[in-house]
DNA sequence: AGCACGCCGACT
DNA sequence: GTCGGCGTGCTC
């Protein structure tokens, strides 16, 4: 029996692979793939083998007798497939993380398979019956499907509104492509995999399809994952981190909602699940499929250069209209009258009279923002973040939404001693309270994150609601994404400024696409529907244009604000974040790699093996920074950032991995590597 | 990332 | 005289 050395990737920021022995091995079986307990120096972890060989590695840089062989293995028969290993290779690259990560980052962490993952059909058979497409879902279908496959670049988007639609053409491309053998991911914003959609894959796919959610145990997931890779499961339906499903002869990524910012990893390997199934589908040659009524703004001008192929689709199937959209502005009026304006609480009346609903939406928790001092103008803030704490009225506490601290509010003011101390702003419990008592006979449901305690109770609430066992339903984001209610009259946007503000380059196209996406879900049965949207600045372009249902313009006009500006799409970023406890620490740190950045850079201008594009691409780089961020402190930690600019990513990237391995961190500073950040604060 | 080893201040 | 601070270096 030969003995076998295997290279074994973990889950540690070092970009390197690790030497070990295999173990046991009678049938000589192949290790690649799969994932192996074993110890690290005097720690135990598990690792994921990633290639093996008969004799040491000559680059092996330990001697034979230091290798140690593997404890156990986890799994008899690969997890992460060949495909998937190469996909984890140039992630490292391009979002600078080690292997390690992200590779135990697409593999599922459950030991022992657990059902429970499948769907259990009581007496249902899966619906077979594909309904009657319209003439422009069948065009697009075919659009879809007629591509070249030896074209690499088969990008496709299906543009247009709620309701016209999209699933259907999703489903049906999809079952399509069963037919030939082939399997499709499924992709849907983290809060999208409200049932809906699930419904909609699982009751035409039956047990073909698998849901990746992030109810799953680990166990669970493991399980799932097995029935992909053994073909049982054809379809994955899941949020960010399925577009890592094993399909074996994938055929397509469809990602639904294409906008949405879920899709890109909060936390390190800070992977957008959009660049990754870009990155998948064109190294297989496969069609990558995105839909939405609001795309992001990068997508909607690789469809003006014909980059992506756009399939639009216009009919409302429900046969109801647009509704009517309407801006109210709060400027002029009286500040002490609460969130609802006279003429919304007026439709509000009006459609309780029909015995019609209403959706009220706010893109804010909490009951008041900000606690203020109205004698010298003091605001409360959290201890560990720079940001405003938010009155819960519930349990009378301020909490700070991005660390969770909480304190008593006090009487009067910290700074000052005054006892004239307020809030301003509002929340969904402010506004809960305000619409209970405006319409005391009305049955009112609120949801948010605050009002949900156990699982489920989302979709109870949306169920209720959907029955009619509520008139009026009122929260934040949750009841904005892709739901249909039949009764439904009007939507009350209670204010649309909210991010409007923030110091994000992509606030405008953000606060666009909120206001499109909840102006869509009114009329969408009936003709009659309306939407409310309050705000002080009913002039600026995103609430202008996404009230006018004026979208080309809005794109139009954003993206001629970017080219002026120079940021995305007209150029790449690449954000370092450094944060530590003490603010000097950071700012040093920070200053200090600045420096070291705007070195490696002229280095590489001048660099004699440059070559030309390159060199061309390097003079129109520039590093932003040191700077402090927007949000200067969170949870404790004060945070600084350079960003780095320019034409070409890979210039980008390749100045920051230079940069990494030379620079080491001083104890207490962390970096942060964000290639494409879909956000700057 | 962890976790060791390793060399200088206030304490049972 | 020790406990413990966290600086630097390694993990197959």
């Amino acid at each position: 029996m030969p003995k076998k050395f295997l290279q074994i990737v973990l889950n540690i920021p070092l970009n390197q692979s690790f030497t070990y022995l295999d173990c046991e091995n009678p049938e000589n079986k192949s290790r690649l793939g799969c994932r192996a307990d074993l110890k690290f120096g005097n720690r135990r972890m598990t690792g994921l083998v990633i290639a093996e060989s008969e004799t040491l590695p000559p680059d092996c840089p330990v001697e034979e007798d230091k290798i140690r062989p593997v404890m156990r293995f986890l799994d008899e028969e690969c997890v992460l497939t060949a495909e998937l290993t190469e996909l984890a290779k140039w992630i490292s690259k391009y979002y600078l993380c080690s292997i390690g990560e992200i590779a135990c980052s697409m593999v599922p962490g459950g030991k022992r398979e657990s059902d429970a993952g499948g769907f259990s059909f009581l007496e249902d058979t899966p619906e077979t019956k594909a309904r009657e497409l319209s003439e422009e879902q069948k065009v697009a279908v075919e659009g879809i499907l007629s591509q070249n496959p030896h074209n690499k670049n088969q990008l496709h988007y299906l543009y247009g509104a709620t309701g016209t639609g999209k699933t259907e053409v999703f489903l049906q491309t999809s079952e399509r492509l069963l037919e030939q053998g082939k399997g499709v991911i499924y992709l849907v914003p983290e809060i999208g995999l409200t049932p809906q959609v699930i419904e909609a894959v699982v009751s035409r796919f039956g047990n073909t399809a698998a849901v990746l959610h992030s109810g799953l145990t680990p166990s669970q997931k493991l399980s799932e994952w097995r029935r992909i890779l053994n073909k049982e499961a054809r379809v994955v339906v899941g949020a960010r981190s399925a577009v890592f499903a094993p399909v074996p002869d994938l055929g397509m990524i469809i990602i639904d909602e294409e906008h949405d910012g879920s899709y890109k990893s909060g936390n390190t390997p800070r992977y957008h699940a959009r660049q990754v199934a870009m990155y998948r589908c064109a190294r297989l040659g496969i069609p990558l499929l995105m839909g939405s009524a609001t795309p992001s703004v990068e997508a909607w001008k690789m469809m003006e250069e014909g980059k992506i192929f756009r399939h639009v689709l216009t009919r409302r199937l429900a046969g109801g209209a647009m509704p009517e959209i309407k801006c109210i502005n709060l400027s002029g009026l009286a500040s002490d009258s609460g969130a609802i304006s006279p003429s919304l609480q007026k439709e509000i009346e009006e459609t309780l009279n029909q015995k019609r609903q209403t959706i009220l939406f706010l893109n804010r928790r909490g009951f008041t923002h900000f606690f203020r001092c109205n004698s010298c103008g003091f605001e409360l803030k959290c201890k560990n973040c720079s940001v405003s704490l938010t009155f819960h009225k519930a349990e009378k506490r301020l909490r700070c939404h991005y660390c969770g601290w909480q304190v008593s509010p006090p009487q009067q003011c910290p700074e000052c001693g005054s006892l004239d101390v307020g809030y301003s702003g509002f929340g969904t419990e402010y506004i809960e309270t305000e619409v209970r008592a405006k319409f005391p006979n009305a049955k009112v449901v609120r949801i948010d994150t605050d009002s949900l305690t156990h699982k489920g109770e989302l979709q109870e609430k949306l169920d209720a609601f959907k029955k009619g066992e509520y008139d009026i339903m009122l929260g934040t984001q949750m009841v904005a994404k892709g739901l249909n209610f039949p009764n439904l009259k009007l939507v009350g946007v209670v204010l649309a400024d909210t991010g409007l503000h923030l110091p994000d380059f992509r606030a405008a196209e953000r606060t666009f696409s909120l206001i499109t996406q909840v102006a869509c879900r009114a009329g969408r049965f009936f003709p009659d529907g309306k939407v409310l949207v309050q705000t002080y600045c009913p002039d600026s372009e995103p609430i202008a244009y996404a009230v006018a249902g004026k979208t080309k313009e809005f794109y139009d006009s954003e993206i001629k604000t970017r080219e002026m500006l120079d940021f995305p799409p007209f150029s790449r970023m690449l954000r370092m974040v450094f944060r530590a406890p003490s603010e000097a620490q950071a700012v040093h740190a920070c200053s200090g790699a600045a420096e070291i950045l705007r070195q490696v850079l002229n280095s590489v201008k001048m660099g004699k093996n440059t070559s030309e594009s390159i060199r061309e691409a390097t003079n129109q780089t520039e590093i932003l920074g040191p700077a402090e961020c927007p949000l200067s402190k969170i949870a404790a930690n004060y945070r600084q950032q350079i960003i780095l600019r320019g034409p070409q990513v890979s210039v980008l990237q390749y100045i920051t991995s230079v940069f990494s391995t030379n620079y080491k961190a001083p104890q207490e500073v962390y970096i942060e590597y964000d290639v494409d950040p879909v956000s700057l604060l």
